[in-house]
RNA sequence: CGGGGUGUAGCGCAGUUUGGCUAGCGCGCCUGCUUUGGGAGCAGGAGGCCGAAGGUUCGAAUCCUUUCACCCCGACCA
């Protein structure tokens, strides 16, 4: 393609609506425009690099034997009402109503309809199992749209489901997408983790999540430095230590006015904070509050407490509750003489000793507070956010934190949304049975900031061949000369001719921004046709990635382009 | 939802505190000539309801009120 009959309107200055380096560098590459906030338009170039990446999805996601389907954007109220997400969903779901004044969704996610369409069609253990997937745009009204497409009002969603007869057929299946989602993602040229993801109340026997290593990322994950394991932080474990046996001090309390936060009664006392231990009375669904402890240098995992309580839900305590529980204001909530009320302690009470903790009473704490001989605790649980240092559940060493941003997520779903909406079958024996499903996402409009933000240099993008917009750029640098302009023609049409997809830059510019737009664009083989070649008889080959330069006859360049691309 | 910030030419910005005559600068854009290995030079030119509405004033980008949009941080750990 000849750059002069394209629209690529780059960018020479930062634009300002931008924060993140992916955002900036897609806004400066003319990949997107902003129509409003988390809303994008995809001018050609971006939109070449979206067609690549989803090429990639079908490739894998069809050698598994799903099947491709597209389900409607705009979807009717009824079949949300009928698994209660119509209301659960809140206000992240667009809402309208047609002119008989009946309410729509715009599909944020479609479980619902696809299982719609699976239970009138799906009568017999003969036509299961069964699996599709959709590239579809979805709609969340996000309550803080981020970074450009990375996370987006509107955006673009491969999402398959699959529909089974048992428990180990749908591990099965899930198996192979968990193979397909690995081989897309090392095509595509991520750095990522799998990782276990939570999978909260809705059950089933495992989720797995996709995550690209990225210090912008807004997922949080947990790998051990020896062993395998890795998860979510909403779900990692922490592996535990032994009893604290340290030599117990005598228990006193001392005056601490208005010293509240763990960080405020660190100081004033001049102790760490690993030496406090923090007393949360968190309020849960059946309204009967839970105290909860966890040492001053540590934080609460909610989703982790969730489950140690059996609930989808809970709230820190409001102040009158807080109050009546401990006969203290907030910030002096302590177990020691606390009665009444259920205390879930982290393990990590019982690595320690000789504990700062809140007095249970106005302005004053307890120093030198020992388990068992000071205070009690209804059980002990791992409730605490996994942080660096912590011990591995599995081999005992260190696990390591870090940020990475969430490209895709495998769930087994059992059946919440067939037992919900009726989704069932006859099996061989003649008997009625819920269909069992799972479903697979990956975000594919997020592919490409993930990407950038792991592939880039202080001049631009650095694509990948199998993804680049163009895998080659071809660089005449004085269009008016025509044995130049010929010779990078010729070049131009060699590579064409050798199915590489190629730019010609035949636009009446200076050398300089020929080049900058070239390492912008981040195409990954970039061949200067100037006065040097001309002189030297040889043609300049750049690589992008490396900035290297390689000089090569005309006679052999496809041969070393497509070595360089790695596509001999 | 809470907090902070920004809206002035296509892009990036100054001007707003202390109201003043025709609203500036750089880049980009258009015309012509020269130039062509890292965003060229000269000459000429176009382009703005200063986010929107209302108000104060002889006079408003600037002051007041309302409103809209966008960006960033946070969303309760006692």
């Amino acid at each position: 393609m000849r750059i002069s009959q394209l629209f690529i309107p780059t960018l020479f200055e930062e634009p300002q609506e931008a924060e993140a380096i992916s955002h900036k560098l897609m806004l400066r590459a003319a990949m997107i425009r902003r129509l409003s906030s988390g809303v994008y338009s995809y001018l050609p170039l971006g939109l070449k690099v979206l067609h690549n990446m989803e090429r990639i999805i079908r490739e894998e996601i069809d050698a598994i034997g799903c099947q491709e389907l597209l389900l409607p954007a705009m979807t009717p109220a009824s079949l949300w009402q009928e698994t209660g997400r119509w209301d659960a969903y809140g206000e992240d779901m667009f809402r309208l109503k047609d002119r008989k004044d009946a309410n729509f969704a715009l599909g944020p996610t479609h479980e619902e309809i696809i299982t719609d369409l699976v239970r009138r069609e799906v009568k017999s253990y003969r036509q299961l199992p069964l699996s599709f997937y959709q590239i579809q745009t979805k709609f969340r009204d996000e309550p803080r749209p981020r970074f450009g497409t990375m996370r987006a009002r509107e955006f673009l969603m491969k999402d398959a489901y699959s529909f089974h007869r048992s428990e180990d057929e749908a591990i099965e299946t899930y198996v192979k997408f968990y193979q397909a989602y690995e081989k897309i993602f090392t095509r595509c040229g991520f750095r990522f983790r799998i990782v276990e993801a939570d999978s909260g109340l809705i059950g089933g026997s495992r989720s797995h999540e996709f995550i690209a290593l990225s210090d912008i990322g807004e997922d949080t994950i947990v790998e051990c430095s020896v062993c395998k394991y890795a998860a979510n932080q909403e779900k990692a474990e922490c592996g535990r230590g032994e009893r604290w046996t340290g030599e117990m001090s005598a228990l006193q309390l001392v005056d601490t006015p208005n010293v509240k936060s763990a960080s405020d009664v660190s100081s004033f006392l001049n102790v760490s904070p690993d030496r406090l231990v923090k007393t949360i009375i968190y309020q849960t669904e059946s309204g009967s509050p839970v105290a909860v402890l966890v040492r001053g240098d540590k934080e609460i995992n909610e989703n982790k407490l969730c489950r140690v309580l059996n609930t989808g839900q809970i709230s820190l305590a409001d102040a009158r509750t807080v109050e009546q529980a401990t006969n203290a204001p907030v910030g002096f909530a302590g177990p020691v003489g606390l009665k009444g009320i259920r205390i879930i302690a982290d393990y990590g009470i019982n690595e320690g000793g000789n504990f700062v903790i809140g007095g249970n009473k106005p302005d004053s704490h307890f120093i030198g507070a020992n388990l068992d001989r000071d205070f009690e605790v209804s059980e002990f649980a791992d409730i605490r956010a996994t942080a660096d240092g912590d011990k591995c559940p599995q081999c005992g060493k260190e696990l390591r934190v870090s940020k990475g941003i969430e490209l895709g997520h495998t769930f087994n779903l059992g059946t919440k949304y067939s037992k919900a909406m009726n989704a069932t079958f006859t099996d061989e024996t003649g008997k009625e049975r819920t269909i069992i499903m799972g479903c697979y996402g990956i975000g594919v409009s997020r592919l490409i900031p993930a990407y950038i933000e792991q592939h880039h240099d202080s001049s631009g993008i650095i694509w990948e061949q199998n993804i680049a917009p163009y895998q080659a750029i071809v660089l005449p640098l004085n269009i008016a000369d025509p044995v130049q302009f010929g010779l990078a023609e010729d070049v131009y049409y060699k590579l064409q001719n050798a199915g590489l997809s190629v730019l010609l830059d035949d636009r009446d510019e200076r050398p300089g921004r020929k080049f900058t737009d070239a390492e912008l664009l981040g195409i990954p083989i970039m061949i200067v046709v100037g006065a040097k070649t001309k002189a030297s008889g040889n043609i300049e080959i750049g690589y992008r990635r490396t900035k290297e330069k390689h000089f090569e006859p005309i006679e052999t360049l496809v041969i070393k382009v497509r070595e360089l691309l790695g596509v001999i």
